[in-house]
RNA sequence: GGGCCUUUAGCUCAGUUGGUUAGAGCGCGCCUCUGAUAAGGGCGAGGUCUCAGGUUCGAGCCCUGAAAGGCCCA
């Protein structure tokens, strides 16, 4: 016996049910113990932060990488699935400030960083409880037992010796980095945080002349809306093709001076003034030309004060001319390293300028902005200043106007590996396709150095060590090597800020003191290294790691082209010059159901338990496997995945729960089928279940989730709606024959491959349907869906000609059902006869072939094929432009013409009967094949037709006596039918029948008892009035009464 | 400003190498079927396939440009 199956689906009760047992069997740990020696599958954990609730794209990423390591599994691969959680970096410390109501960097150090730490190191883990819930219940298996943890000692160790692999080879180095900084903090800030702090703002906005060394009375005319930085300025940025002029402009003193400008912006700077051009250039004919500088308060040892080419200027503000100040701007940066400018750091960190900038000195420079302004008026400098309104990035701790600041950092020689990277990633199999030479491939060759340091507290801090005295530094690479130059044993030190501050080395250059520099590491490198660190590596587990590098599978949204991906990608590279994950599937992002970003300020965000709770963790997945291609953005709403559950578990829970109800009522088990006859309709559905494994695991093995899950989803639907519901009679039927055998053993062969097929994406109902379908009956059976075996294909079933078959049985069953409605008869009136036209011989074979399906489906005495050459009275052609249009080109249209202009008759004749019809287009002669042609055929009159396409159905709708008869028989039936799930019988309850009614409906009654019998479960049909105890009901219809009661008989 | 993606019915999405009258599901109205069904079937309403050019016998699909939205970068 199979485990009775209620028909109402209860989602919580089965996926807790199965929950359960996954925990009470150890399901989890057997799939990854079982598979030990099998193929290895390398799947790497992106971790997540669990400092913050999780949301539904973490449901969405976790669901996604969830399914290939189920299907591998599946496959005989091991894969072990270790979780990992990102712990460090300014999210956590962010968090912690909030706590403590800080306002300023400096608070932390007031605060003490140990203790400070210490709440980071609980802080990151606040929300573990809740990840490991909802982690549990989507059904996304990892181990988070063994996860890898980035805080911990070994882990930075690992960390520390991948950057003394960099060190030693040079690639770890110290330059300058342009940071949007807070001054009055102290701190540069990260992108997230200027991101909080826009907001429209006044500056000023001056024009200043430069005037030309070598061309007296010319000057460049530049715009800058931060005069602050003029005194760092050092050159002046062209754009290459934009063209620029040389303008006349009257002085209002008197005489003239000549301005450079670019053309475009003459009128908006002259505000319409009348200005004689004197000379028009490309801007790279002003490369070079050298102009006095400004100022001059700090010395300059490298060539300045001349025009460089850069494409990013543009000639949307200002005058094509862009200031450059190598310390105050990222861009201004990388044109002073490509031009080897000099970089005057004239401001200090709290924000004033420098002493050396002597008639400011001390002033905070937005302060100063209007004396500068005034300075180079006196200078006669100033071409003209105004006020300038735009957005601008504020602290959002203290709204102190951000500067953007070049401040010492740490680099990684990314760039020098950058077409080493490029190609790497051309191995990489990415989905979508796009990002590997779009997002991400654009993003590598734009390569610049991975900006590795920061001033922070909770991270990896950097491995570095400098004298105080000569400044030599040396980077560590394990704690071995530590305690080795500290003279002590540190092992169990914490590698964190402070204690690992405190641990100083002699130097080995001047026997001076070295202290570690105070950076830490971007927290992109350590997620980057959990390939190598997740293992201790290289100080442990060296096998482990080979096995597990590089990872055959990663996914996570597409936020993390230049995170995870990059950090492991760069890493990787560096290390062994190898890639470190060869296929990746790249996530968009999630949207609320109106297309809108969910963001906790818009409010719209779904809480993933409402959904869950309400429709259960197996149509959350599904929605989000099938909703869309997975690097689109998807919309999710609740009332999304509902349709999920209404569409598609419940039409597959309601098959699997009908075939437990009569494989049990009948006692069939699966190995019943040795007589079983399999019908067309079996073969059908085999051929299309193959053919449905052959196309899931093909689309698995691409990475193709949308392929491997919504042809499952048509696949029920046919076995539901057409399989079942023309099979139905078969297992209702009391006789055991080797038909109903076959129609078992067909719906428990498509159910259990299902279950199978569903393991990966749906791995709760999978489960379900397994455990009773094959476990209740063979306790050999593995104990688990996931432990199963993927189901192999067989290619001898797949049978295409069979299945294109059954696409037209089904087209013209839809076809006569349209006939039906059109002609106003109801299906339960059985009528005389359906004729069918198709589009040519082997169609109408198909139509004899399968008469007596659709006889039952369209419940028709007779089904056969429209006689053409005797019943239709009118054809049309229907010229294919497919065939003809690819074959004739540019002659289709006359060609179409000439067909539809001939008479139709006689060339459908000859087209029907598989002969060409030659036609004399354009003077010459031209065949056209019967497959180049569409038959349209119009039936005659007295038949009720409709037709699709090449399909025509027609009735005969004339009522016999006889048929009338019949038709109120299957009322009749349909009555008793209803009576009895009212009465709540059991579906094999017999029954004592009573009725009353119009002669009409009697006599119907009498002549099909024996067939109203049958279809009721009746062993007693009284003509009488019920008895006390039998259920009752009324009814009217086609203009006859009845009262009918039902009583179960004893 | 740059890169990538998206735009097809009220909503969510398909739409093969360009080829018949652009489809499905949900929702809506009418009808119908049903002892597996929270379902199924039929009909109907609902589309200038974002827009403008171009290539072609023929464009939802290819090319160019634009617009709107999204993400990332500057």
């Amino acid at each position: 016996m199979f485990r009775p199956v209620s028909p109402k689906f209860n989602v919580t009760l089965v996926e807790e049910a199965v929950q359960r047992y996954w925990k009470s069997h150890d399901v989890f740990h057997k799939t990854m113990d079982q598979r030990i020696g099998g193929p290895e599958y390398v799947f790497y954990e992106g971790p997540p932060t669990a400092n913050g609730k999780p949301g539904v794209h973490h449901v969405l990423a976790r669901v996604f990488k969830d399914i290939f390591p189920r299907y591998k599994t599946m496959q005989g691969f091991h894969v072990s699935r270790r979780g990992g959680w990102d712990t460090h970096g300014l999210p956590v410390e962010i968090e912690v400030e909030k706590k403590l109501g800080f306002k300023v960097k400096q608070d932390i150090d007031a605060y003490g960083i140990d203790k400070f730490n210490a709440l980071c190191r609980e802080s990151a883990f606040a929300y573990i409880q809740e990840w490991e819930r909802l982690t549990d219940r989507i059904g996304y298996w990892v181990d988070l037992e063994t996860a890898y943890i980035t805080f911990k000692n070994e882990y930075i160790e690992s960390v520390w010796s991948i950057l003394k692999n960099f060190w030693e080879k040079d690639l770890l180095y110290q330059g300058f980095k342009v940071v949007p900084y807070c001054p009055r903090c102290g701190t540069p800030l990260s992108d997230h945080e200027v991101a909080q702090g826009y907001a429209e703002t006044v500056d000023p906005s001056v024009f200043v002349r430069l005037p030309l060394v070598d061309e007296p009375g010319t000057s460049l005319l530049v715009w800058t809306t931060t005069p602050w930085t003029l005194p760092g300025n050092v050159a002046v940025a062209a754009h290459p093709e934009v063209d620029y002029v040389v303008v006349e402009h009257a002085l209002p003193e008197d005489g003239t001076e000549k301005l450079i400008l670019a053309e475009a912006l003459v009128e908006k700077v002259f505000h319409g003034e009348a200005v004689k051009v004197v000379n028009r250039m490309k801007g790279k004919a002003l490369k070079g030309k050298r102009y006095q500088p400004l100022y001059t308060f700090l010395p300059v040892q490298k060539q300045a004060y001349y025009v460089v080419l850069a494409d990013y200027v543009t000639t949307e503000d200002g005058t094509g001319f862009v200031h450059i100040a190598p310390a105050f701007g990222a861009e201004d940066m990388a044109v002073g390293l490509e031009h080897d400018l000099p970089l005057l750091m004239t401001v200090a960190d709290d924000g004033t300028f420098i002493p050396a900038v002597r008639p400011w000195a001390g002033v905070f420079v937005k302060k100063a902005d209007p004396l500068i302004i005034d300075e180079l008026h006196t200078r006669g400098l100033l071409f003209r200043s105004e006020n300038y309104t735009h957005t601008y990035p504020f602290c959002w701790r203290c709204d102190t106007p951000l500067l953007y600041y070049a401040r010492p950092t740490w680099y990684i020689r990314t760039s020098q590996f950058k077409d080493r990277m490029v190609e790497l990633n051309n191995t990489i199999n990415w989905y979508p396709g796009h990002i590997k030479s779009g997002r991400f491939g654009n993003w590598l060759s734009n390569n610049v150095d991975w900006a590795l340091g920061r001033e922070r507290y909770w991270g990896t801090p950097l491995p570095v060590w400098e004298c105080v005295d000569c400044r030599h530094q040396h980077a560590i690479g394990s704690v071995a090597e530590l305690s080795t130059l500290a003279g002590r044993d540190l092992t169990g030190l914490d590698l964190h800020r402070p204690y690992v501050d405190e641990v100083t080395l002699g130097c080995p250059e001047c026997g001076g003191k070295m202290k570690r520099v105070p950076e830490l590491i971007d927290v992109w490198f350590d997620s980057g290294s959990m390939p190598y660190a997740q293992w201790h590596y290289p100080f442990e587990n060296v096998e482990q790691f080979h096995q597990q590098y590089p990872a055959d599978y990663i996914c996570e949204a597409v936020d993390q082209t230049r995170g995870w991906f990059y950090s492991l990608h760069a890493i990787s590279t560096l290390l062994n010059d190898q890639v470190s994950f060869k296929n990746v599937v790249c996530l968009g992002l999630i949207q609320d159901g109106n297309g809108q970003k969910m963001s906790k300020s818009r409010g719209n965000v779904t809480d993933p338990w409402e959904v869950l709770n309400a429709n259960g963790a197996d149509a959350m997945r599904w929605y989000l496997y099938t909703a869309g291609p997975p690097g689109q953005e998807r919309r999710f709403s609740s009332e999304l995945v509902g349709e999920v559950l209404r569409n598609f578990t419940l039409t597959l829970w309601n098959t699997y729960s009908f075939f437990v109800t009569y494989a049990n009522l009948d006692g069939w088990q699966p190995g019943d089928g040795q007589q079983a006859q399999y019908s067309d309709l079996d073969h059908w559905l085999r051929s299309t279940l193959h053919a449905l494994v052959r196309d899931v695991t093909t689309a698995m093995e691409n990475y193709d989730v949308l392929g491997a899950t919504r042809p499952i989803e048509a696949f029920v639907d046919q076995l539901s709606n057409w399989y079942l519901r023309r099979s139905r009679r078969r297992f209702w039927k009391s006789e055991s024959d080797g038909d109903k055998q076959a129609a078992y053993a067909t719906l428990y062969e498509a159910l259990v491959t299902v279950s199978k097929l569903l393991a990966p994406s749906m791995p709760f109902l999978a489960e379900e349907l397994y455990q009773n379908l094959v476990m209740q009956m063979n306790p050999n059976a593995p104990e688990s869906v996931h432990l199963a075996v993927w189901p192999a294909f067989d290619p001898t079933l797949v049978d295409d000609k069979l299945n294109r078959d059954m696409a037209l049985v089904m087209k013209l069953a839809s076809v006569g059902h349209a006939a039906r409605n059109k002609a106003n008869r109801k299906v339960r009136q059985p009528l005389a006869e359906a004729a069918f036209s198709v589009g040519n011989a082997d169609e109408a074979r198909v139509v004899q072939a399968y008469a007596d399906l659709l006889e039952d489906e369209l419940n028709v005495k007779r089904v056969r094929a429209l006689d053409t050459t005797g019943e239709a009275v009118a054809y049309s052609l229907n010229p294919l432009p497919k065939q003809l249009g690819q074959k004739y080109g540019s002659r289709f249209p006359a060609i179409r013409k000439t067909l539809l202009a001939a008479d139709p008759e006689p060339a459908a004749r000859r087209l029907l009967d598989g002969q060409p019809v030659d036609l004399e287009v354009d003077g010459e002669k031209v065949a056209v094949l019967p497959e180049e042609v569409e038959v349209r055929v119009q039936a005659r009159e007295g038949y009720a037709v409709a037709s699709e396409g090449a399909y025509l159905a027609a009735l005969v709708t004339d009522l016999t006596p006889a048929l009338v008869r019949e038709g109120l028989a299957r009322e009749f039936v349909r009555r008793v039918q209803d009576l009895r799930k009212t009465a709540d019988l059991q579906i094999s309850d017999r029954i004592r029948l009573y009725y009353q009614a119009t002669p009409g409906l009697v006599e119907a009654v009498a002549d099909f008892k024996e067939y109203i019998m049958a279809e009721t479960l009746t062993v007693d049909l009284v003509s009488s009035a019920p008895s006390e105890a039998a259920t009752v009901s009324q009814a009217e219809f086609d203009g006859e009464q009845l009262t009918v009661g039902v009583e179960v008989a004893r």
